[in-house]
DNA sequence: GCAAAAGTGTTAGTCATACACCCATGT
DNA sequence: ACATGGGTGTATGACTAACACTTTTGC
């Protein structure tokens, strides 16, 4: 209530308010998006407990009441995951009356981008199981999370085309096909080798690691890592991928 | 809790969900743009109860737990201005744990773009007073209002580059000079005039009504309307301001 | 006739697009 | 030597950016 001005507080005291409108619940539900097999993915948990028991659906928990928003965020996906200092981005709230069967709980869907290969599934810890799940073969989900993973998806989508947030799912040293593709599985298009590696080149968001790729049967890829001193420049004004 | 999926939950019963976790609020605040005199301003309420009573805050309300979260941000519009049919959009949520004295409340923060010409404040029906601030002259406001403008109007900047709801602010006719002016003000920059002209008569969202200002003491301005057939088109794809 | 804002075209540079072949390696 | 993916350049069209003067009205 930065946020009790309004006419219904004419008629409310302070017991009122917490009797009848601190009854609420918020909690957070997390996107985690990997890209692996030229293919995106997102991390669903088997839900451990009643209700929608043994389900897929997105990792998430309630915001404690003395746990700040993000906070909580970051720990749903660290607790999950094992991981820190994660891309997160806050999306959407959500909060139909009667999305959830227990109360009155609004869900802040977050998402987060992650390198794969570094995520190990934190067992025990979590919901009976987790599993990746290509963004193109979403299993039906309970309450609203088929709608939270569309929303976020489109999200993200648009995020991705104007900032180079996409190198955050890729290991920290890659090859150019291997972003293209990448790239080419979220905007679900395909782009021309040589227009593509141009416009990311010019950029100067690639640094060039003299390394090379080994062992394949073809010709070694030239790998780059990412520029994170440029990475600011670059989110502000207008970096694109529209081709 | 799409949502209680987490570790915490193992050890909470249905009783203690309830009596731990149910206990938050939920406001939506909402920053209302209009355009007037040359100027991007934003209308602030005077608070007329505790706390922060007779202090300019952004007009908002606590959600009633029977109500729709988007049906709380257009009934706040709605009971402030008398306006419905507005153009409203969700931006981000705060829930910072101390962010309001009387508990634990998040607050949606949305933001309205309104014809200034329509908007006839609502009185007795609302806070003290309801006034309209620059942009560049928002006051010292309670809570976290502050950072809720801020980030909103960034929002809106960056939104309004790339979707044509600049519209939202005019009236149903216009001249490509206050339209002009209107991007000017919210982007603060300034446009070559017959760049600008160029730019927005090619995207085919104007309409030529065949008519002209009036006694003004120069040349009579040829009158536009916003051609909201190709609008969906064009907020798909990359509808840009960027000179 | 003058003040005030409306209206208009061209050129140069930059950027996006389309397109096809050779290269380096493992087997 | 062949299969596999890596890597490269150019030409055309589209869009952006920069720039100054004439038009129409009210007074």
């Amino acid at each position: 209530m930065g946020d009790v001005t309004g006419p219904k507080f004419m008629m409310r005291s302070e017991e009122q308010i917490r009797n009848h409108y601190l009854n609420c619940g918020v909690s957070v539900d997390c996107v985690i998006f990997g890209f692996d097999e030229g293919d995106l993915k997102v991390l669903l948990v088997r839900r451990g407990v009643e209700p929608y028991q043994g389900q897929w659906a997105l990792p998430g928990d309630l915001v404690d009441p003395e746990e700040d928003l993000n906070v909580a965020a970051v720990r749903v996906l660290n607790e999950l995951t094992g991981l820190n200092n994660v891309f997160m981005q806050q999306v959407f709230t959500f909060g139909e009356v009667h999305r959830h069967p227990l109360g009155r709980v609004f869900t802040v869907a977050y998402y987060s981008l992650i390198r794969i290969d570094k995520y190990k599934v934190n067992k025990g810890n979590w919901a009976e199981e987790a599993e990746w799940w290509s963004i193109n073969n979403i299993p039906e989900l309970p309450f609203d999370h088929n709608l939270i993973v569309e929303t976020v998806s489109d999200n993200f989508r648009t995020q991705v085309k104007r900032k180079p947030i996409g190198f955050e799912l890729l290991p920290k040293t890659f090859t150019l096909t291997e972003i293209q593709h990448l790239y080419e599985a979220v905007l679900q298009t395909n782009f021309d080798v040589r227009n593509f590696r141009k416009k990311l080149l010019t950029t100067g968001l690639l640094i060039d690691t003299n390394t090379f790729t080994k062992n394949n049967a073809h010709r070694p890829a030239r790998l780059y890592r990412f520029n994170k001193q440029k990475y600011d420049r670059w989110s502000k004004s207008g970096f694109t991928l529209d081709m």
